[in-house]
DNA sequence: CTGTTAGCGCTTTCAT
DNA sequence: ATGAAAGCGCTAACAG
């Protein structure tokens, strides 16, 4: 592993000062277009790269964001997570840096991550994600003057503090309830998350709101919550399905939960997409793998990505933005219009 | 965003000379105890950090280990490099590092980025994976003697340039036929990658291999290629069951595989883990999921992790090492034993 | 438009 | 055991 060429060859062979070489790269318009194409010549035939380490100590920069790859405690992986990291790596290059991982405990015990990332000049800012209740990042990052973007809000009783940009789930359930009552349904029932997800009830009242625009039910009694999102068997999807009168059709409010209805929709004997209409949302793999397809709302990674970064360098416009999730429809919800594909 | 604590200031502080506190840090030993303990205290007071690009500057280090994303092109998630991506992010962090991420054209076109990375001394070295049949990284990389350590081989014709770990596909599989022949099967069929895939052959290897020694037959009869592992609907399994006699259980090469398999055999009344016996490969968070639950094949991915990482600290050891995965087994080969939940 | 000087924060080398 | 000097590779600020 040799030695990396250094300004100053390049300088020594184009016959010109170190500082004339700097310009050529952080300043052209400052050269003769002669003495600029030959120092670019020179570098192009060194292979010449500027030092990250040495420009940014001079500069005061890394070229590097942080973000903190959540730990699941229970082992159970999140697809959606995993495209997210993809587009934000492929963001992030887009402006000239790289994407910086680590990991932290969650809650204010994390925060000595962060503090030590910084401490040491390590990162310029950090993408959170993986956001919670009360996460106390956002606070203490902007209360640092730290340069971040959330993808994701906090959903505390504060104003969100900082950049943000997140999915309109409200706006997706309510799509699918649209989608549904177009097929002529008139009795939708909801699969929500666990009591106090904010995730959760955010896509419960789209469906409320929905219903209520067609005069649909949409009471206590055709909502039922999953006790736990990751393992659900279907039992809530159960308790709406045995209570009468039947819905005819079910809104999940993730994938996971609407994979587990199939489970309790066959035991009765009901055939998805035939007997019941079913939809789920973040367009995971499976939805398009499972039979029958799995219509479900498709989150728009790339526009996420591309969004967080660019709040992130300039968070002087919006405080944050919504960004409606589309419906693909598969044969879940209607019969005969299985796509099959991914979306 | 205040300027952060330097060497400089710590030493003033405590009365001492940069140099002392450097050495308080990197070379404790040479302090006298008072001093040190002195030291360390204003340390912790000010919440001192070295500053990690000076540091690199001097040291000719980055503390950063590139890991490039595959971008995939038919815009599927492989689940399982999400796991190993925040598997081999804890262990970084362990060894004091941390990890850039990148993305880079497959094949020569890339070399130019990882030579970009090393020019400009922004990583230490390199973790590979999703290495390619006549992969070019490895041998690249050798020969600028830059340090890195890949998770999968290059199966290329010359030995393996630089350390790796893998996983042993011919175990797996073998280990899925001495399953199924424990539970009474004779008659085992394979669900294979496309031709000339080496994960393929490999993992098609273990089966044939179990077979023979099982006195079962094993030829190209019984082995039915998937043209399209992601969009896979069971063609492939439905010609083997087709074929007489109709085998009585499945290894695939994969669980994606493995579930389109499913769908063949609803179409023919068959049911999975009831009438045929069926296994995957890659334990997916699907395979748990799915009705039945599919017996499948977990890699060990902390394990896998941390052995690329100490291989490319220490590559003098064994130039490689193979895992051995571990079968997950479900309803889809053993009617009534299936434990439900995750690995 | 080009060159000189200074110094970012740290560790290595050499004195003491 | 502690300190002083030098310099890693770069760019900001100024001089010419």
């Amino acid at each position: 592993m040799s030695r990396a060429t250094t300004l100053e060859q390049v300088a020594e062979r184009a016959g010109v000062s170190r500082q004339t070489v700097s310009n050529a790269l952080n300043a052209p318009e400052k050269l003769r277009p002669e003495t600029l194409e030959r120092v670019r010549q020179v570098i192009d035939e060194l292979g010449y790269r500027p030092d990250t380490r040495a420009r940014g100590l001079r500069t005061r920069s890394s070229g590097l964001l942080g973000y903190c790859v959540a730990q699941r405690q229970d082992g159970s992986v999140n697809v959606f997570m995993d495209r997210f990291l993809r587009a934000l790596t492929t963001e992030v290059e887009r402006t000239g840096r790289h994407l910086l991982l680590f990991t932290a405990p969650e809650g204010e015990a994390g925060l000595s991550v962060y503090d030590d990332l910084l401490a040491r000049s390590a990162v310029d800012g950090f993408v959170l994600s993986d956001t919670r209740p009360g996460d106390p990042r956002h606070a203490w990052l902007r209360d640092k003057g730290v340069p971040f973007a959330s993808f994701g809000r906090v959903w505390s009783d504060e104003p969100q503090p900082g950049p943000w940009v997140d999915v309109d789930g409200a706006s997706g359930t309510a799509q699918a309830v649209e989608h549904l009552v177009a097929q002529g349904h008139t009795s939708i029932g909801f699969l929500g998350l666990p009591e106090g997800n904010p995730v959760g009830d955010d896509r419960a009242a789209g469906w409320r709101r929905a219903c209520a625009e067609h005069g649909i039910e949409a009471g206590e009694r055709m909502l039922a919550r999953s006790a736990d999102e990751h393992r659900d068997r279907g039992e809530a999807a159960g308790r709406l399905l045995d209570s009468e009168p039947r819905p005819t059709a079910l809104v999940a409010a993730n994938d996971a939960i609407a994979l587990g209805a199939y489970e309790a929709l066959e035991a009765r004997g009901v055939r998805p997409g035939l007997d019941v209409a079913l939809t789920g949302f973040d367009d995971s793999p499976t939805a398009a793998v499972v039979r029958p397809g799995l219509t479900s709302l498709h989150q728009p990674i790339d526009r996420i990505a591309e969004r967080v970064v660019r709040l992130l360098d300039r968070p002087e416009g919006e405080p944050g933005e919504l960004l409606r999730p589309e419906l693909i429809v598969r044969a879940s919800s209607s019969s005969g219009n299985d796509d099959g594909g991914q979306s």
